[in-house]
DNA sequence: ATTAATTTAAAACACTCGTTTAAATTAAAC
DNA sequence: GTTTAATTTAAACGAGTGTTTTAAATTAAT
């Protein structure tokens, strides 16, 4: 009686891991079915097609951090004061972190799926994400720009495409950073620890006075 | 009688197009053979298999710019001050740009490879990049940590893989990016227009102080 | 208990992939 | 000019891919 969504969790949790591990296009759905004790064609049954369960196993994750994220922006908002870049990047910590009630390692799986996303996929994955979630991206961009009003407005489209590039460049190699920076300097950081490295950066480009030239 | 490193050459270049483009796995040897108008079987005559075809695609920038690159840095220390985080960056540009010089769109592919490789591969070729020009990603780090001695070691380190991946997300998606830039804000600018964008916020970025917690 | 719908299972399909083989061609050396 | 070496070619190999099919099994509804 649980065997009938119990399949199709199985395949997500599995697939999930593997994506955000090896990338999409580089994790077979025989890796993903065999990881997850299913016969390979409930993949096809369930989601109809590989480019669909990636859209499945996405979904899962910004169907919960998108309104989080808006929720805790607006929140922001509602204080007298103008709020400074850091603290909107920073409203957007606790809606990943809490990713991680939703799933083990639940924030680095989603971060990571997010950069591989971006960087994968041609446009499929970014239509999706746009049309879908558009909106919630909107809250965010009038946010930001609100509270760094000295950024032309050309010029920010630029820098927040920067920040994009820093936050999910960063993600999808995260792991191999982390084995790295272990290595060699003997940190042991967590996602948290690395989100919250990057925030000061992306919010001191984002708000650099431009060169009067 | 030019047909000897004719073909050698012509895979090379329909290659680093397509690795550029659409990335290394999601490149089949048929596709670059064919866009070079060579057979198949030449790859693994001429390269012995696809990843050292990668390798030595990446090899034939990396082999220009890196002592370019690092002369230029060494040039900046002659002089008697200090070299800001900005004027290091900038340093770069130029070797950047004469990339164009070598092979057309030289520039943007190359920072596509660079960004493709460290995403992709799980290894082999970043560690084909450390061995091989180890030395001279040395003089570029040391560099940029004397004009930023507030910042400590590996906090260093992961701000300047920050910085890698804002650089190599941007050019990545550069030609999209100024599409619209043109559409919607009027603007547009060259590959150059935009690295001298990005310098400016990777350079705020790398030297904001640490966070005292 | 019987029927109907859903879900799982095993197998095959139709590709594409990197690589290898062996013969044909071209260039170089003597 | 003959021999030797280097290069190009066409064809096949073996392994891996997403997807489809067909039948069996399970579950739900009548």
């Amino acid at each position: 009686m649980a065997s009938r969504s119990d399949t199709k969790t199985r395949i997500l949790d599995a697939a999930e891991k593997l994506f955000a591990e090896r990338g999409f296009s580089e994790t077979s759905l025989r890796l993903i079915t065999s990881k997850a004790e299913v016969n390979l064609a409930s993949v096809n049954y369930h989601f109809g097609s590989k480019k669909e369960l990636i859209r499945a196993v996405l979904a899962r994750y910004l169907d919960v951090f998108m309104p989080a994220a808006s929720t805790a922006i607006k929140r922001l908002h509602t204080a007298p004061s103008q709020a400074s870049l850091e603290e909107i990047f920073s409203a957007l910590v606790d809606p990943l972190l809490d990713l991680n009630d939703l799933r083990t390692e639940g924030t680095t799986i989603f971060l990571q799926l997010l950069g591989r996303g971006y960087i994968e996929s041609q446009g499929h994955l970014r239509w999706f994400i746009t049309t879908h979630y558009g909106q919630h991206l909107d809250t965010f961009v009038k946010s930001v720009s609100a509270s760094a009003p000295h950024i032309p407005q050309a010029e920010m489209f630029w820098r927040l495409h920067f920040t994009l590039g820093t936050i999910v460049f960063t993600m999808a190699s995260a792991d191999a950073l982390n084995d790295i920076a272990a290595a060699e300097f003997g940190e042991h950081n967590d996602i948290e620890a690395v989100i919250r490295k990057v925030i000061p950066y992306m919010a001191a480009g984002v708000s650099v006075p431009v060169a009067s030239k």
